[in-house]
This record gives C-alpha cells, structure tokens and sequence, in this order.
DNA sequence: TGTACATCAGTGAACGCGCGTTCACTGATGTAC
DNA sequence: TGTACATCAGTGAACGCGCGTTCACTGATGTAC
C-alpha cells in the first residue's frame, strides 16, 4: 500500500506552519522506518505540500534529518528523566545512588524496546557532526542522554559507591553495555526473545555493570 | 573519482569465475563503505562484467549482501581465532580461561577497529534471517563468532571461575558490553577518542565484564 | 480606512542520477555419436 | 578424430522507480503612506 500523492485541502494558500509539520511527519517516518525512512519527499506529501516546499525550511534533506535525529534524542533524554523520577526516596543515599544509574539504563533500554526506530534513529550518525550543546536533543531537566548518565554516575561517587578514580570514561562503559544489548535485541540475536527473557538479561546487565565498574 | 564503466579485456567470452570475483568485489565494498555501499551494478563493473550478469550467480542483490555479510561473519571469526590463540599456554587453567576470554574480547574489538565497514556489514542485519549453522560465516575452527565466545564462557565453568548457574545468556552480556563500545568507537563519541584512550577503555571493560558477570 | 507595494511561502514542471531487474539474444564449451 | 547439437554464462538495450534538487512562477500576507 503505497501512500497516494493526493494534496490534502488547504484552506489558505499558505500551510502555516510547514516546518513543525515536516518535522511531525519525519520524526514519524523515523518512528515506523528507522533514519533511512526519512525521505524529504514523503514529509512533504505527508505534509500536503510540493516537495520543493521543503526547502523553505530545510537546506536539504540532511537538515530535515539531522533535527528528526535531534528530536529522536530528545525524546530518549525524557524517557530516562522519567524513569529517574520514578526512584523512590526515602532510600539510604547509596542505594539511592545505585537506583539512579539503575534508572538510566532501564529508561534507556525501555525506550529502545519502544521505539526502535527512533532509537536507530537517535544514533544513526553517519555524518560525525556531533553537534555542541543542542538544546533540541535534551530532555525537560535540558540534560541529554549522555549527561544524565554522566550525574548518576556523579551521585555515585558522591556518595561513596564508586571510587572516585574509576569515575572519568565511566559514562563510556556503562553505555557500552547498555547500549550493546539495546542493538542485540534490536537488530542481533536477542530479537526472538521473549519479554521475559529480555526483562531478566537486562537486570542481570545492569547489575553487571554496577559491579563491574 | 567515479569509477569508470570500462570493462576489462577478457581473453575469453566466459568470465571464469565470475561468482567468486563478484563476491570479491562485494566484499570489497563492504570493507571500504560498509553494507549501503554494496551496489550489485558496482559489483559487476568491478568484475568487467554486464550488469545483469550477476543473476547468473546470485539470484537477487540481496542474495549477494547476504553472501558479502557471511564472508565478513567469517573474517571476524578468524580475527577472533587469531587473538585466543596466542593465548600463552603455561599460565593456571583459570588464568588461562580468563585469558581466552579477553582474548574474544579484544579479537573482536581490533576487528572493528581493523575493519569498521566489514564489521558494520557482518551485523546489519536488517533482514533478521539468520541462517541456521552456515559455514561460510565461520572460522577455521568451524565455529562462528558467537560460538566461540560461548566456547571461552564454557571454559571458564570448567575451571571453575565463573559460577555454573551463571553461565546462561552471560555470551549475551558480555557481547553486549563488547559490541556496544565498538558501537561508540565506530559511529559514537568515541570517533574522536585517541588510540590510547581507546585501549585503556578496552581493558577496563573487559574487566568490568569479568568481575560482573 | 483604503490603497500600493514589497516580501516570501508556496506551486508546477522538470532535471539527472543510479539503482535493481527483465528481455531476447549470442557465442563458447562440453558431450554424444 | 571429426561433427552436430544442447547447454548456459555472458551481452546489449531497455524498463520503471523514487529520490534530491533547481528553476521561474504566483498569490496571500503585512506594512507604509
């Protein structure tokens, strides 16, 4: 079932406001296709408007990609911020520490189960560009997903669990981690596996890397 | 530099092989552009050859990708070989399984390093057929790259270093682990990181994974 | 409040591109007699 | 050893596709007088 071309009705000549809805549609592209999905020419149908229309707001399809991409990690910063919301206080600080980190991964993991293609999305960084500090790829607290690993892991030391020298490149090994499973289940082996058994590996990943690092 | 659609002088109106020099030529692409840039048409040019030519051998483009990825299933296998086996023999059997396993670890690791686009290729796996027991995506050993990680784990019960009722899924965590840095160094942050900083993180985390599994 | 005009967000048509794939063919090779 | 023939790996030309992008345009909007 191909989309058909038909331009929905427009009241006014102009659209109003163009971008959002190019954005709308891309980052839904992205959600049900993945980075590759987001084609300039699809948004702008989806959109109701010529595809050259695009460029009024985009220089090219790369820019339109590259703020999907934005958006896509600005909604997997919000899913961590809520699952880090989500941890009780009232616990003794170091294990409150250690709930946090815990609260990064399972909101980073639940998001890529969630959201596979615009988890793909997020990370599909065929161009290096790797922009400064994007204000579009943060979350509500205007951290980004690096970042809110970053202040878990901060707590940690913080609060005596992990020994203040193992805390620089910290972020990068426990996103190792976390991120290597996201793509097993998502694209590798694990994609056959049921939720049980995704939910136990997780855990179990978790308290590898608490223990590990 | 596009490259040319000449096609070579060839003695004989037969190729000779034409499916292996196909494949040769995939593979080729993969190592420098990674799976995108296997391109059935680029393929045949290489090879001097009519585009259609290719459907003698291999029965679609997809056909071809597949056979490009389990070559490159197979390379890394074999870099995975290379690094157990200058495992110095003569250390204590559980030093030794510890060992065996770093050694998975960082085979795995210089082969991403060593071939980021065959790597990229080996695991994109956007058609999640996954073969059953197919050689070509092996090593010399028979074993492909999973197989042989699960083989140092199995080692590593034997000798008593890691907790029998542990040994379940741990090839899913410690591939996670290992899988995801490569993912950072490869299209993540760690693009920019130097060679140094590189290795030190490996080591780390192939320690990390060792502690906490 | 009404009119002239500049602005600029949209239109419509077209471009070149490279891709995967299909068709009817041709000519080298190997085999049966 | 020579000849007729079937096989099938290659050719050449063409297809339709959807893409990103450019061009000259048009018509709704907002502003200055």
């Amino acid at each position: 079932m191909k989309s058909t071309s038909r331009r929905p009705v427009r009241k006014t000549f102009r659209h109003g406001d163009l971008r959002k809805a190019l954005l709308k549609a891309g980052i839904e592209l992205a959600r049900v296709g993945g980075p590759e999905a987001v084609v300039l020419r699809e948004a702008t149908r989806r959109a109701g408007v010529a595809p050259n229309a695009a460029y009024r707001h985009f220089s090219s399809h790369g820019a339109l990609l590259h703020a999907v991409r934005a958006a896509a990690l600005s909604c997997l910063a919000r899913a961590i911020e809520t699952e880090m919301a989500d941890v009780r206080r009232g616990k003794r600080p170091a294990e409150m520490a250690r709930a946090k980190l815990r609260a990064v991964g399972t909101g980073y993991l639940k998001f890529a189960l969630t959201e596979p293609g615009l988890f793909r999305t997020a990370f599909s960084t065929r161009d290096p560009v790797e922009g400064d500090v994007d204000t579009a790829k943060t979350g509500d607290s205007g951290l980004n997903p690096f970042q809110l690993l970053g202040s878990a892991l901060d707590l940690l030391v913080e609060t005596g669990v992990l020994p203040r020298e193992r805390r620089p490149g910290a972020e990068y090994l426990a996103w190792s981690a976390v991120h290597g499973l996201a793509f097993l289940i998502l694209e590798g082996p694990l994609s056959v596996a049921s939720q049980e058994e995704i939910g136990r590996l997780s855990d179990r990943l978790l308290q590898m890397v608490e223990k590990g690092l």
